[in-house]
DNA sequence: AACACGGGGGG
DNA sequence: CCCCCAGTGTT
């Protein structure tokens, strides 16, 4: 039954499909950067990206060769910043082991850092024509509301049934562009939050949902659970010409990027100054910068924000702080969005 | 199976 | 405010 999907999809596909920029020279290379990108991420968001990711980074020894420091700053805002680390050390074993080009073979590709069965389906198929399903949240949706499957999509053994379905209804012929019309129908006609457009799809004849007029009731998923709240400190110091900023653990949330000095808890303004001199600078002022809030996936920062000029030190590093002139650190250290409330104090002066 | 891991756009 | 996005890795 499922199979009869493949034609109208394709044929709509053609007609309809948005004009992007990795799909206008969909090498492995290209496929796989925008695929990672994509990852839980909007196209709208991932385009200047892209863009700017490629002309750094033209082929895939550029990525493996990239510092750190310049890999984090093209990532900078865009999330999720395993995604870039693992895309390294992917391009780092496709140049030892396949001298430089992504293999053509769906397990090897599957076995590469970072690239799970959707992202080895999409470059699969894109990028090297192998039939292979490319599941994400918008196929998900678009087949459980097909087959009106009440199966929770949060689970894997649903999306895996997804993708045994869809493996068997997969033909030699073009499966890039049979993934990406089932992704295409997802993102533009068979959208979540109920406003489909049932009108526009080519499938909606075969479509169960539709037919029952139960398409708002999928995709079925379970409440997920609450974020945990957290309250932190943070802290603009500030010495001459230059502000405080320190690098972030190695592992764990926002691993590696820069970030304004912040403590947990929401610190007296005695407790800010007796941690300030503990790390012995002198402070002159203080005052409060605000509060502000931002919301990751699991977690939510409450903030309040103190500034604080302190007596003038050469010292570039104080402990775990680095000083840093306030110019010519623009552009230079990827900063997290979450610290964004505050940077405008670091552009001020008392 | 559950959880960690960003950020932003849209209702 | 809530939803959810071209998901993956770890525990």
């Amino acid at each position: 039954m499922l199979e009869q999907i493949r034609e109208p999809l394709l044929a709509w596909y053609r007609e309809n499909k948005r004009q992007l920029p990795w799909r206008e020279e969909p090498t492995p290379y290209h496929v796989w950067v925008s695929e990672i990108m994509l990852q839980q991420t909007r196209v709208e968001a991932v385009k200047e990206y892209y863009t700017r990711f490629l002309q750094a980074l033209p082929e895939v020894k550029d990525l493996a060769q990239c510092p750190e420091e310049q890999l984090l700053k093209l990532w900078e805002g865009l999330g999720y910043y395993n995604r870039v680390r693992n895309m390294q050390k992917a391009a780092i074993e496709i140049v030892e082991k396949y001298g430089g080009v992504m293999p053509a073979d769906y397990e090897k590709i599957l076995a590469l850092p970072g690239i799970g069965s959707y992202t080895a389906g999409a470059v699969s198929s894109i990028a090297y024509g192998i039939p292979r399903p490319a599941v994400d949240g918008n196929v998900l949706r678009v087949i459980t509301r097909i087959t009106e499957n009440p199966e929770d999509i949060l689970k894997q053994s649903t999306k895996k049934k997804v993708e045994t379905a869809l493996q068997e209804i997969m033909l030699e012929d073009c499966p890039g562009d049979f993934n990406q019309s089932l992704m295409e129908l997802g993102a533009t006609v068979c959208v979540p939050n109920g406003m489909a457009k049932c009108e526009q799809c080519p499938v909606a004849q075969m479509c169960q949902a539709h037919a029952h007029k139960t398409v708002l009731e999928y995709p079925k998923k379970t409440p997920k659970k609450q974020r945990k709240i957290e309250e932190r400190t943070v802290l603009v110091i500030q010495n001459g010409q230059e502000f405080a900023i320190s690098r972030r653990p190695p592992k764990g949330l926002l691993a590696g990027l820069y970030e304004l000095p912040n403590r947990e808890g929401y610190l007296s303004e005695e407790e800010i100054l007796s941690y300030v001199k503990d790390l012995h600078l002198l402070p002159l002022h203080i005052r409060e910068a605000g509060e502000a809030k931002h919301i990751f996936s699991h977690v939510e920062w409450r903030m309040k924000g103190y500034f604080i000029k302190v007596a003038a030190t050469e010292e570039k590093k104080v402990g775990s702080l680095i000083f840093v002139d306030r110019k010519e650190s623009r552009g230079k250290y990827p900063i997290p969005s979450a610290f964004s409330a505050y940077r405008k104090f670091i552009e001020e002066d008392f």
